[in-house]
DNA sequence: GATAGTCAAAATATCGAAAATTTCAACGCC
DNA sequence: GGCGTTGAAATTTTCGATATTTTGACTATC
């Protein structure tokens, strides 16, 4: 019951997860052949997957010269946040307002998975392994979705999404989820708490505060290490 | 010398171009076999093709069950056009407060180009040939390309280029770019000089106003001419 | 010594046929 | 009469081989 429904979707899947997990660097260049032999599919569908990363901007191709990684460039994590911050807070001020009890119910949903995840993770600064991540991630990701979920405009839920996923793959490549003296978790019941309540400016700011003070902390850390940003 | 490096960018444009058209319309079935034999290239080329198409939200596929035209929900036109004006007004104002000398370059002469063009056309109501429609339409899409594109936001100008696209696609299903009493020619007369002198907030009304009036037209054309929505 | 041209090796792009899946109508059963 | 089953036709998906293009080094020439 696996959702690949065909060779491409699972080619799809794979290389997106080792795209955002920073398994294949950014820039870097996709040999075709070895691609298809770790997916375990011909060129057809491998081909088809990578169209459709493309379309993710998460893979770009050259004329007749091949595929490569899409490069991450470092000066544009500041740019990609504030677009996000603004359809972030735009999108939860058209959920205050017009978003009804099954709205709240996603919210709510959404923030006792995470939460609970988040009170039971060890605390900042410890080694954490992969695999909590990914479900950590996981739990952000649905959180930020319920919360923008109620604009009655599927238009800007799906930018939302498009913009949540770009800054996912920054996070992902600098190795850091909430690292740093933050407390991410208290943020996270902060914006909660303010969504409910309906207080949208205030829900709004503290989003915005949210999405940018991640993105200072990507930007600091990529500076730090020096990563490939092309 | 033309852009298609490979037969697969051909295959795409010319589906692109005729999904753009109307030829294909909204909701229709994709049989794969009549496509290659249209395009002149195998299976390869087209089904990757289709797959850059989906990137665009220009097509969908389900499953093992093939391709369709993307639909065309008719109480989507408000929801998209509420959020194109929005990213626009946004990237106009960026692009009037940081846009240099290069940036008053290019929108002069999208301009020059849209304006001259409008004013040898017939006028609202008569019949247009096809080919002249197109023409036009590229050099708007190029005057509006040219006005965000000071904003000093890749982000943004991408997400305007997505939206005008999926905006383009309901303008052009419904037949019609500028009919009725309107006169756009003089809307972006009035955009352009707004815009040029600096009048941030006149000219991002300007161009909110000039996006909805162009969504309403939209809206009323498609419900009276009861065209296909799904 | 540098530059242009040539050629082989590597990689990408394409095709056409075979395999797997879905669809749909006819049939039998409850 | 309605409903699930069966089987053939249509369609999508996949594979392996072939054709095309790019790359990079080697040679000859200026």
């Amino acid at each position: 019951m696996s959702p690949d429904k065909t060779l491409a979707d699972k080619a799809y899947r794979k290389l997106r997860a080792e795209i955002l997990d920073g398994h294949l660097g950014a820039g870097q260049k996709l040999k075709l052949e070895a691609l298809a032999k770790d997916c375990a599919v011909g060129m057809s569908p491998l081909r088809e997957a990578l169209a459709r990363l493309q379309g993710d901007h998460l893979v770009v191709s050259e004329g007749q010269r091949g595929f490569w990684v899409a490069p991450l460039p470092l000066d544009e994590i500041d740019d990609v946040s504030r677009v996000r911050a603004m359809l972030e807070t735009e999108a939860l001020s058209a959920s205050i307002a017009k978003g009804g009890s099954a709205w709240e119910r996603r919210v709510k949903e959404a923030f006792e998975r995470l939460s609970q995840f988040e009170e039971g993770m060890p605390s900042p600064g410890t080694e954490r392994p992969a695999a909590l991540l990914n479900a950590w991630e996981e739990r952000n990701h649905a959180f930020h979705a319920a919360l923008v979920s109620g604009s009655g405009s599927p238009c800007l839920t799906r930018l939302c999404e498009q913009l949540y996923q770009q800054s996912e793959r920054y996070r992902r490549v600098s190795r850091m989820v909430s690292g740093g003296r933050r407390n991410v978790h208290e943020e996270h019941v902060a914006i909660f708490r303010a969504a409910l309540e309906r207080q949208t400016l205030k829900a709004c700011r503290l989003v915005e505060d949210h999405i940018l003070r991640t993105a200072e902390q990507i930007r600091l850390a990529m500076s730090l290490n020096e990563l490939p940003d092309a």
